[in-house]
Order: C-alpha cells, then sequence, then structure tokens
DNA sequence: AGGAGGATGTTGCAAATGCAACATAATTAA
DNA sequence: TTAATTATGTTGCATTTGCAACATCCTCCT
C-alpha cells in the first residue's frame, strides 16, 4: 500500500535508528495508512481534533493559518519527505488550529497519535525509539525557535543581523560559513526589509565587524 | 530524601494525569535524587553533557547564554516547581548550549533522560503516562514559540500589537480579556521601545481598533 | 555574443521608532 | 495621611527603517 514509499519515511526523522524491517514492523502495528487527497481538498481542516500524525508522500501542501478576522496567511510549505501535525498532535488540543490545503494531488501516511506513543507488547525496544525520536524532533524544533525569537527580540537590524550570523557561526562552530539563504529569504527569516538590511550588512562591512561576499560570510574583530 | 517536595513535584507538567503513589513509584524506578547546590554555583554547565532533567525544589537560579564573544545574557529565571533541561536531553545534543547558575541556595529533583524515557517492566503504564506528559510539555511550548514568532516577525509595531491582542483574544475564545503583563513587560515581550509601544497603542485607540485601560483590553470592530 | 531575468547594491525620502526626559496617575510603604 | 515608589502617558528630536525606484552585476539560456 505504501510500501513503494519505504525510502522517504524511512528518511524521515521519525523513523531515525531504525531498520526497515523494524520499521515495517512498526507501521503495520500502528495500523499506518497512506490516503490520497486532490488538489485542493484539505489534508487537516482547522476546528477539528487533530487526529494523528501525517508524512507527506508525494505533491505538495501548505499550512494555512486564519487570523480572527478571516485573514489567511500561509506557515509553511510541505513537500515529500515532511512530517506535519506532530505538535498539534503531541500537545493534546481540542482543535487544530490550522489548515493544511494540498496544492497539487498528494498522497500522505496518515499514523495515529495514541498509537505512535503506546508500546505495544513485541515491538517495544523499536516503539521506544519511535517514542526517543519523536521527542527528539520536538526538542529540535524547540531549540530552533528558541533561537530564532532571540533574534527577532533584538531592537535594531545590526542586533539582528549579528545574532543570526553568531548562531551560524556556533552551528558550523567556524567564524567563516555559508549561509542558506539569499537576501530576500534572510530579510524575510529576520524580519526586515531587504534593502534595509543591505544597507545595515554594508555598515557593519565598512565598520569591520564583518566581511562578506554572496552567500559567504565571515565575522572579524 | 525529596518526600517533603512530593507536592511541588506532583503539580510539575510532568507529572500529570499520575497519582501520589503513582509518582512515588515512577521516582524511584527512575533514581530520581535531589542535590542541593550553593548559591552562585553551577547547576548546568555550558558545554557539558546534557545530563538530565531537572525540578526546582527550593531556591531560585537563572539560565545564562553566553555569546561568541563572551557576553552574557539571561534567558530565563527559574523558581520552585520549574522544569529545565528537559529540551536540551530530549534534543540528544551533545553540549548544553547555556548555564543554570544558582542565585540562591538550591535544591533540585535530578531525572536520568534515559531512565526517563526507557519503560521498565513494571510501571509500563505510568511510564507511558509520564512520556506523554513530556511530549505535551515540548509540544506546548512549541506551539507558545510558533505563535510568539509570528508576531515577532511582523514588521510593524502596530501589527505586533494586534498580533499579540489578537492571540490573547483567540486564547480566551473572548474580545474583552485581561493580559498578564504590564507595559514594559509587554514591550520586552514585543521586541519594542515601551514608550513608542504605548504611542502606537494610543493611536489605535484613536482609530477605533482596540479599547483599553491598564491591563483590560478590548479588541474592537 | 547578446539578451532576459534574477539577485544584489544604492539612493532619496517619508514615516516609524528608539531614546531621553518629564508629567501624571496609581500603588505601596511609612 | 503623606511620602516614596512605581507604572503609565506624553513629547521633541535624532536616527533608523521601510519603501520605491533604479543601477549594477551575475547567471543562464539560446
Amino acid at each position: 500500500m505504501f510500501e513503494k514509499y519505504l525510502d522517504i519515511i524511512l528518511n524521515t526523522p521519525l523513523f531515525d535508528n531504525l531498520t526497515q524491517d523494524d520499521a515495517k514492523d512498526l507501521l503495520s502495528c500502528m495500523n499506518a495508512h497512506s490516503e490520497t487527497f486532490p488538489k485542493e481538498s484539505f489534508i487537516f481542516l482547522a476546528g477539528n481534533v487533530p487526529s494523528g500524525i501525517g508524512i507527506m508522500l508525494t505533491g505538495k501542501a501548505k499550512i494555512i493559518k486564519e487570523d480572527i478576522y478571516g485573514n489567511l496567511s500561509v506557515i509553511d510549505s510541505l513537500e515529500a519527505g515532511d512530517i506535519f501535525g506532530e505538535v498539534f498532535a503531541c500537545a493534546m488540543i481540542d482543535e487544530i488550529p490550522v489548515t493544511v490545503e494540498a496544492d497539487t494531488e498528494c498522497e500522505v501516511l496518515l499514523m495515529d497519535y495514541q498509537k505512535v506513543i503506546t508500546s505495544c507488547s513485541t515491538n517495544c525496544v523499536f516503539h521506544s525509539m519511535l517514542i526517543k525520536n519523536m521527542l527528539k524532533i520536538l526538542a529540535q524544533k524547540n531549540m530552533f525557535l528558541n533561537n530564532k525569537n532571540d533574534i527577532l527580540t533584538s531592537r535594531t537590524t545590526r542586533e539582528k543581523i549579528m545574532k543570526f550570523l553568531e548562531n551560524m557561526a556556533a552551528q558550523r562552530d567556524q567564524l567563516s560559513f555559508d549561509i542558506p539563504f539569499d537576501r530576500q529569504e534572510l530579510a524575510d527569516f529576520l524580519g526586515l526589509n531587504r534593502s534595509a538590511m543591505t544597507r545595515e550588512m554594508l555598515k557593519m562591512k565598512e565598520d569591520g565587524l564583518i566581511d562578506f561576499n554572496k552567500n559567504h560570510f565571515k565575522l572579524l574583530n
């Protein structure tokens, strides 16, 4: 049924440290099943009970949030291999706060949250690895969001840029590194205007704080 | 040993839905132990291996982060009943990125992460509740950070204030509500200057968007 | 090579914001 | 009650920032 997508599923962080055989056993013991959603249909609908955890197998989708006045905004996009819904399932809330809409026809692997976190009798060891993986996924997202928050709380453009670059440097453990964004993407990530950001970056270069060329940055001093 | 603090421990979200007896069993099966840290000592030290999950029993401490230039900043403060270290333990990273320093003498309950997430033979049911609670804690923190991020990414002061208030309204499910911050705290939370924020809030009142008095806010229109 | 399209850099200007300083109101302590 | 302290509101001003428009550079395609 979803056997042909086993590669995608196994490469998901949810199945880290599990062999193909273990994963197969787990999937069947969790009653995981794939479902096909036509273009523009809703994979999850805001207000519904969080049903479970999804893995995108084929197609593209987007996560949409509606504010109290009805304005829609796209929070994130999903493609093959992405996990979604795990936060809402694990948070045990009553209603999903977002809608997941299929941009193209999508095949999705759906797993029941209860089954994911409840060890069955035979597979306890593997199940416990699955749970460990889930904890890791949530915790890492947490650290990422904490870092981003820290950056965004800075008052000035310069401080935002600086914190972002320091973060990258810490991640790579080097004062010289490439960043994974172009200017516009970086500006969006930092909540800044592109030209204002560029202007400030150039000032920082003049001031001898940093050096950069295209995507390559260096922290000086 | 930590019996006198059982109330504090049980009121922690980690032990939600567990009776006092279950919790006692779990604590002993996890080899949980309390430790006393003198004032100004380090409960966790940045760079060390994340040893486990802590619960503050008495005293106050602060979580400190050091940037690559050695500048220190206080990320959070801890007091009785607060859980800490769970994100780093669950993320399975090599080095803790923060230091936890005791402001006063502190008693702390320490639990080994491996023991927390590994079901022992006798207590599986309770252990699985413990794990569910841990997932919930991480997932809820996640949702909170996502919301805050969404607010902070807004370009203008007005939009930040508006999103924050909409969030509060959604949480309370009412257009009229109290906020848990005074002006300075709110400004810090939103990454704004207090007077600039107040100025904008008053403009929003003039424009008929919101009404407020002290901590009480109302969304209009 | 020539040209199209995208990414990056540059600039002027209006508007938003931070900052500091002070005014007023509310709360707490004496 | 008065005084002290803290929270909130108010203002002028310098600076930062967003925005729009354009220049330059780079890459890729034919």
